[in-house]
DNA sequence: TTAACCATCACGTTGCGTGATTGTAG
DNA sequence: CCTACAATCACGCAACGTGATGGTTA
């Protein structure tokens, strides 16, 4: 039902975090309707990065400060993120060093992105800004680039893309 | 040396990623000049975030085959960052979800640092930005800082603060 | 002798996957 | 009886950290 191995389920058992509500008379494990939402749930965190511990704490404890864990993880992403794009440029001087200096093509066009550039953001980074932007505020987005001067029909190229990656279900790669 | 602790040492001669060059009478470990400048790469490498697996891999064979793992990580990396960003907007849900309704406000100046940081930009990141704004078109740093709803004098904070550890003249390492 | 090093070895961590062995349903 | 399920348990993974136990050096 969802994408999991037996062996999940098992686990999942084993820490406490989904236990059957009951059993067979041989001893077979026998979910409940409850404990499908339950692993619906458990799902979502997991696919949020939370961690087994802190999905039980967040499904024990489910009243009240969950918001301080999620919020905890955001900035863990944050992290991780980082993390990944300085590894990211240490990979691409090493590479560069090693075919001799390559041509980066036609960087790019306006001053603001120049200037985030210059400032360590690459593409992906940018593709995240822009989407936290629309995400959190679509309509001062829209300002945003109107300001830089950019035309309305390559804002809306710019908004569609800042959107790329559909929610939840099926993802694809871009 | 390398900010390294005894037992990752310990652990890269056991995986034979790094073994020392001698013992002493008494089986000490003694490492050598070349072992010295065999984990400088180690390290190296090891903060691209590839495996030891693959790094012995490097170090052995080092002619050639390098690069196609090199662009294997950079690729791998990638996967990685999509996966967090999708991580991101789940979370992002979630806590829109049970804060009720979503950040309608104009666009401030913590919802803007909130959003780069999101983005993966950190204070360092930040300050660069603000000098690379300052020093090529300040007005316009001057009406951005407006237009996010700063005041005047701190708007003038923040931009000789963009000053600080500018280079007096040439740009430093990029 | 005592402190402060070193060595080897075993076990813990996370989130499961992979058997091995044994029991059960149809 | 055969096949396809189920259950429990032990071990493995990556890259180390953390003791335990015992030898070495000043």
């Amino acid at each position: 039902m969802f994408g999991l191995s037996r062996s999940t389920l098992l686990y999942y058992d084993r820490v406490g975090v989904l236990a059957p509500t009951g059993r067979s008379r041989s001893n077979y494990r026998l979910y409940s309707e409850a404990d499908r939402k339950r692993l619906e749930e458990i799902c979502s965190f997991r696919r949020a990065g939370l961690s087994i511990e802190d999905i039980r704490t967040l499904l024990s404890n489910r009243t009240e400060r969950s918001t301080g864990l999620l919020e905890r993880r955001l900035r863990a992403i944050g992290d991780e993120m980082r993390s990944l794009e300085s590894q990211q440029r240490l990979l691409a001087g090493l590479l560069r060093a090693q075919a001799g200096g390559g041509p980066r093509g036609p960087v790019d066009k306006a001053l603001f992105v120049e200037m985030l550039r210059a400032a360590g953001m690459d593409e992906a980074a940018m593709h995240r800004w822009h989407r936290e932007f629309e995400s959190r505020a679509p309509e001062a987005h829209q300002a945003f680039l109107r300001s830089l001067g950019i035309p309305e029909g390559e804002a809306l190229r710019i908004r569609r893309w800042s959107l790329e990656g559909a929610p939840a279900a099926g993802r694809r790669k871009r």
